[in-house]
DNA sequence: CTCAACCTTCCCACAATGGGAAGGTCAACG
DNA sequence: CGTTGACCTTCCCATTGTGGGAAGGTTGAG
């Protein structure tokens, strides 16, 4: 199966098949004599798994922990449950501080009348530093979710 | 004031306050005889405005756009409301999306007994698509919020 | 005078992903 | 058989924000 078939199967791109060859996520794949790269139904299972994985937030670091435990099916599970936990975690705290920040931001623009008027509260408050900014400082948590293409919606 | 007293006053690293001004978010700082930065109060102001805004979430083209609307006080109260309100979306769908993920996770977790047992429901679960997923597809919202360091926490 | 602590500009790295060029291959159609 | 279009290959570049660090200039205190 050529990498464009896999690519389709799997829901990753070509470029990012190529990618997680490259950086040692995925085995070198099997060549076939013109130099394509040639994937069976074993490695589209892979493909699936990292796809999820991604998905679900992990950062390829992650998956790549993740896939190593999947591969050697005799480890316990006991990892598998810790990382899939510490991520819990990370996730929660992001929703926590996100929340902080549209409460703020509601605050503002709450008593921002957003008409034709200049005077903008919401400009003020983000000009000073009010109580209403509980640190939330980008506290490590991250783990690359949604790495999309910038939103070109309609405010571009 | 240097560089370096700017960048404790506001909170800005130093590295970020030239990045700043190298990508046109600031005008050119003013310079001393010996090319060294001097920054005045006003200008202190300026770089708070920044961080707090980009505390909140605002990628820096945002940022930009406030900055505009801040400097040109004559404009309406409008666009930075709708900004914000952008904003306050964008977060609010993705807090939604995050949530999805951590019941997914949860689900997938809480079957996993987590012991020396090699069998990991978690990775089976990965590996196969439940219906538990709901199109949690990278859903363009983004804006760079928590782009942190990578978390060198316990399992690094 | 010397040394540390500043500052300057450059270049490099990171996470993950996409874009695209320059070139090889293959299959189908005429 | 030849051409064409759809593949594939490897490379390099851009993105977003941020930090690291080198190589060099300045300055102020001891």
């Amino acid at each position: 199966m050529n990498i464009g078939a896999a690519s389709e199967r799997s829901g990753v791109s070509a470029k990012m098949i190529r990618y997680y060859e490259e950086i040692g996520l995925l085995a070198p794949a099997a060549r076939r004599d013109n130099s394509y790269r040639d994937y069976a139904e074993t490695d589209i299972v892979l493909l699936q798994f990292i796809r999820r994985t991604r998905d679900l937030g992990f950062s390829l670091e992650e998956v790549g922990s993740l896939l190593a435990l999947w591969r050697d099916r005799k480890r316990s599970s006991r990892e598998v449950k810790r990382l899939a936990q510490a991520h819990i975690e990370d996730l929660e705290q992001r929703i926590k501080d996100m929340r902080t920040v549209v409460r703020t931001l509601r605050e503002l623009t709450q008593n921002c009348h957003g008409d034709e008027r200049s005077d903008c509260p919401i400009l003020e408050g983000l000009a000073a530093p009010r109580k209403t900014t509980p640190r939330t400082r980008p506290s490590r948590t991250r783990s690359a979710l949604y790495g999309a293409e910038h939103s070109e919606r309609d405010r571009s």
